[in-house]
DNA sequence: TCCATGCGCGGCC
DNA sequence: GGCCGCGCAGTGG
């Protein structure tokens, strides 16, 4: 499957198209990983990403996302426990940045965010990773940042 | 290899 | 019915 990564927008899911599972997103193609957030590869860049509200420094304004990177979360906490490092599908997400790569953004239910579904999984269209960067998270721990802009569409 | 922004279920109120 | 904690599962990166 991974054979065919697609960049932009999956044919027959248009923007809104909205999923009731992780596993009806991934069985279409919107976002193939079953539990990660972000879908990429060192070599070919990042292609989507699921925000779900649960990373701590997530920042959500609608056509402006900060994103966190994955890596150094204590899977029973959810807390940063460790500083994040630039490698395998944060490295994706930075070379989505440098080629320009359009990234397809799926939002999942939270109820602190009125940008988000009132459940399951929404397909939100393409943005563009703007900029990334390192800093200190609130965890006190260094993550990495991405910071994406909605893609205008005519 | 090992991790990953799940998920269902049962207990409890 | 809603919330929460537990622990299993299965695949792509």
């Amino acid at each position: 499957m991974g054979t065919h990564r697609i960049f932009g927008h999956v044919p027959g899911y248009r923007e809104g198209y909205e999923f009731s599972s992780r596993l009806d997103l991934s069985a279409s193609g919107v976002h193939a990983p079953r539990q990660a957030g972000i879908s990429g590869s060192q070599r070919e860049g990042a292609d989507s990403i699921v925000l779900s509200g649960k990373y701590e420094d997530d920042e959500d304004h609608g056509n402006l996302l900060i994103y966190t990177g994955h890596g150094g979360r204590d899977p029973e906490s959810g807390k940063q426990v460790t500083d994040q490092e630039l490698v395998r599908n944060n490295l994706a997400l930075a070379l989505s940045c440098q080629k320009g790569l359009p990234v397809r953004v799926i939002r999942g239910s939270d109820p602190g965010n009125p940008f988000a579904p009132p459940e399951g999984y929404r397909y939100d269209g393409l943005f563009r990773v703007e900029d990334y960067w390192r800093e200190t998270g609130r965890s006190g721990f260094t993550v990495w940042r991405f910071r994406l802009r909605k893609i205008d569409q005519e």
